[in-house]
DNA sequence: ACATATACTAAGACGCAGCTGAGATTACGG
DNA sequence: CCGTAATCTCAGCTGCGTCTTAGTATATGT
């Protein structure tokens, strides 16, 4: 689960990436909009947080070319500004929901759900996803197995959600670099293979059934059988 | 436990803000109805104390927006008027109950205690709350484990109720930071690590099963085991 | 069967999140 | 206005989570 924050002010641009952090999010953040507008249109999120008022770009017109680049990315809009027009002019632009500051990081987040939840293709159920003898809960953060609590740290959760969201299709490696790790991460090295083996070790290790496969050259998948 | 207090008097404003600190209360006070507006419509609150008389939004308009935005937070009217008329105006509008000035501040409390009582989701027991052998009671202000009494400090007892408040569940620095402090930035120092040390100090200390765990990059969980 | 590419595994290195104690600062009561 | 108690700040330390490296195993193509 990614977000990109845009926001100036460093307090709350902090702020804001420990809490998400914190709530299992990998974050991006940039301090001016021409910075946040790159990102926004070269990587893909999950969802974007994003400031009116920015140095260099204004976030209304980010939000403006993420539109017209055909990236539906739910978008919440902050501001200091909190007039029945800035709202609506806001809402027209393409954001999704409205904060004003001050503002505070639980009513933020539960927004954030409700946008995401609205931003999810119709029908999919909320709530724990399951596959197989396999529940993970993304906002309890908890794991379970055939009822027993699987123990993970915070890279193997984000992976396992990665797949869990996904079930029964193939995620290349580098699907997972762009999904499990943030934009500054280049790794020349094999970290995904530790990763999978190590999440592995933690939730197939002793069953019968796996449930993460390999598909030597291509990925890997998560599904019974 | 937080409370918003929305009251022009700066005498009777500081009065309550100290007597509901002093209670244990989280305190949000706002001077104007605007600003009380804002607050009531963005944070979310245990209770409200609102006066009526304000300038710029008077009280009854703020119940009513709170209302009509699915709030449900119990609200005490506070009043200089005390006629059957305004009161029974007041409750119809959406308060839970009404005190008109001049009042003592054992009565009010007594009635917040009432008012919340009655917000809870039916079947849940009032009294003190228990986890493990520990034992927290809100109104007493009293702590125990095993029956020996704990004696905390006003912070390290917030602290202390919102993780019972939330048993087993993962509490995030942020959340708790808001919860706790009342902050929505960030304060760039790690005030939150230091209470929850002092807090384990007198929790845990010498006691075998530890009751307060540390989830890495996540937050903390209060849970037996 | 051999060569080569790809994936797995174990162990060590590194950095940062969280811990801790002591001093500084604030809030409060007399 | 002072003294005491509560709370915050800071800086050094520790240990865990994560990445890296390197060596081993397994699949695939010729």
């Amino acid at each position: 689960m990614r977000a990109l924050i845009i926001e100036d002010d460093p307090k709350i641009a902090s702020f804001l990436t420990n809490g998400f952090g914190e709530s299992g999010f990998v974050v991006d953040c940039a301090q001016d909009g021409m910075r946040g507008l790159e990102l926004a249109l070269s990587q893909s999120y999950d969802v974007a947080i994003i400031d009116l008022m920015l140095p260099k770009v204004d976030g209304l017109s980010i939000i403006e070319k993420m539109r017209a680049d055909k990236i539906t990315t739910p978008v919440i809009i902050l501001s200091a500004k909190d007039s029945v027009n800035d709202r609506i002019l806001g809402l027209r632009t393409g954001g999704d929901d409205y904060v004003s500051k001050p503002f505070s990081f639980g009513e933020l987040l539960a927004r954030v759900q409700a946008v995401m939840r609205r931003a999810l293709p119709q029908g999919t159920e909320q709530g724990p996803l399951c596959v197989g003898g396999l529940e993970l809960d993304p906002w309890k953060r908890e794991v379970r197995r055939d009822g027993e609590i699987i123990s993970l740290h915070a890279r193997e959760f984000a992976l396992l959600e990665f797949l869990m969201r996904h079930p029964g299709r193939v995620l290349s490696k580098t699907a997972i670099l762009e999904n499990v790790y943030d934009y500054n991460f280049d790794p020349q090295t094999n970290v995904v293979d530790v990763l999978v083996h190590r999440l592995r070790k933690k939730v197939d290790e002793g069953f019968d059934k796996k449930l993460i496969h390999t598909l030597r050259g291509m990925g890997y998948v998560l599904r019974e059988d």
